[in-house]
DNA sequence: GTATTTTTTGCTGTTTTTTGCATTTAATAT
DNA sequence: ATATTAAATGCAAAAAACAGCAAAAAATAC
């Protein structure tokens, strides 16, 4: 690989996810840090980005909007995110889900902890796959047009096979009585299958959806390990989950 | 060779791979690495190129990889996804191989005709699921960050389990005597399974990945049923290729 | 046609650049 | 404070660039 090209990837992973560490890249570009350090010096040189112990950040850190579309509740599923990230730990296997939460999530996956990460979710998949530290595996299946998800026999057949130590999965509605519920049967069939090839099952829903339901369920409450909105855990409107044996974040 | 013939070549090549390596352009044209470092040092002096230790990269290159919006020789590309496209019959299932030819011809599909569509790539994937005329099922397995495709063992078991029509696949270089081959031994394993699973083949190509070879070989240039290139099938260029059994487009 | 000049090309030895490793020094975290 | 991690430094091997030279090829002159 030419020097040049290297400089090149390094600014565009930088720019990309406004910081990097030196190990991750020097990792992913199969050189020794040495190499990547003198590259990111010359680049800091330059003023094509700035060096910090450990790592580089991007110059234009704050003018980063174009990736803010309009997600609704952007800042509520940020939140969500963040917390979720915490519970990462290296070395794990997990599974995301489909919605703007998880692929929050998936933009928020820490550059230093590795992961292999199972997902049904192409925005997701393609999030993921520009990290380096993520081992991505897309769950095949039928595309259902409107979540750009997988589902179906093949999809359910598929996570028959595998068993993640975390899955972290959305919802359409939540309540502290009726459990989980769907719109559509097809999720909830995709919703069961991810729970039954998970250790753990993380939910994570805006508070909004709590107290909500429709016509299709997927699991009991009791049946999600831990779950996490924006709100505070001691906040009122979650005191109905505290019934039950659900770690609330 | 004319130096006016092997600078012409160099150019292509840089434009074509984004990068060349000074060794890889003598030993394929044959001639001392002092010639094509001359060469390549003119070729810089008139802006053609930018040279750099070691090898030269294309002026147009700034962002590594998939994630870069100008896709270099847009309208050729644009051209063979029209063909292709031309070959679609209603009802038809069809697989369609990653790259940005193979995105166009995504994105070309006309509306009218209905079909069910295999795919490894993310991109494709997401394409397609916008077509409401269009079925779309993605085939799993480990994502290949860079092409943003399913590769591995998994991927190529879910490959063992369809038969498709036709699939449209590109290839990174092609030549009447040496077949299809590539750079990346996991893609030609992929691309194997892919044939493997499909009553016709059709190789997208654009014209200047004719007569290159590398590496790693997917299959012989018979086993491709049709060929398009942006060129007329009258083409001079593609007269090798006649003498197979190949129809060309 | 031949002779001469110019250009091109490949080779040789030398210099420079690049890269990885080991060691020391500095910074950060616990 | 101590342990851990990152940075700086010096060094050596490998690769690439460079300069100069001579043979070959092409262009030009005679």
């Amino acid at each position: 690989m030419l020097k040049e090209e290297r400089q090149q990837t390094i600014l565009s992973e930088v720019e990309l996810h406004n910081r990097i560490l030196l190990t991750d890249i020097a990792d992913s570009l199969d050189v020794s840090i040495d190499t990547v350090r003198r590259d990111v010096k010359e680049l800091d040189a330059d003023k094509k980005l700035r060096k910090v112990h450990g790592g580089a950040i991007s110059l234009g850190f704050t003018t980063n909007s174009a990736r803010n579309q309009n997600i609704y509740a952007l800042d509520q599923k940020i939140i969500i995110a963040k917390k979720a990230a915490s519970m990462l730990k290296d070395g794990a296997v997990i599974f995301l889900d489909g919605g703007t939460t998880c692929l929050e999530l998936a933009r928020l996956i820490p550059e230093k902890i590795e992961l292999t990460c199972f997902t049904i979710s192409l925005p997701v998949a393609m999030e993921l796959s520009s990290k380096s530290n993520v081992t991505v595996i897309s769950i095949g299946g039928q595309i259902a047009k409107e979540a750009q998800i997988s589902i179906g026999a093949n999809a359910i057949h598929n996570l028959s096979e595998i068993r993640v130590d975390f899955s972290f999965i959305g919802t359409g509605y939540v309540d502290a009585i009726y459990g989980l519920t769907e719109f559509d049967w097809d999720i909830v069939q995709i919703k069961k299958a991810v729970i039954k090839a998970s250790k753990k099952t993380v939910l994570l829903s805006i508070s909004e959806k709590l107290n909500s339901q429709h016509r299709y369920k997927t699991c009991d409450i009791n049946t999600i390990n831990t779950m996490i909105t924006e709100l505070d855990p001691d906040n009122q409107l979650l005191s109905a989950f505290k019934h039950h044996d659900i770690k609330i974040l």
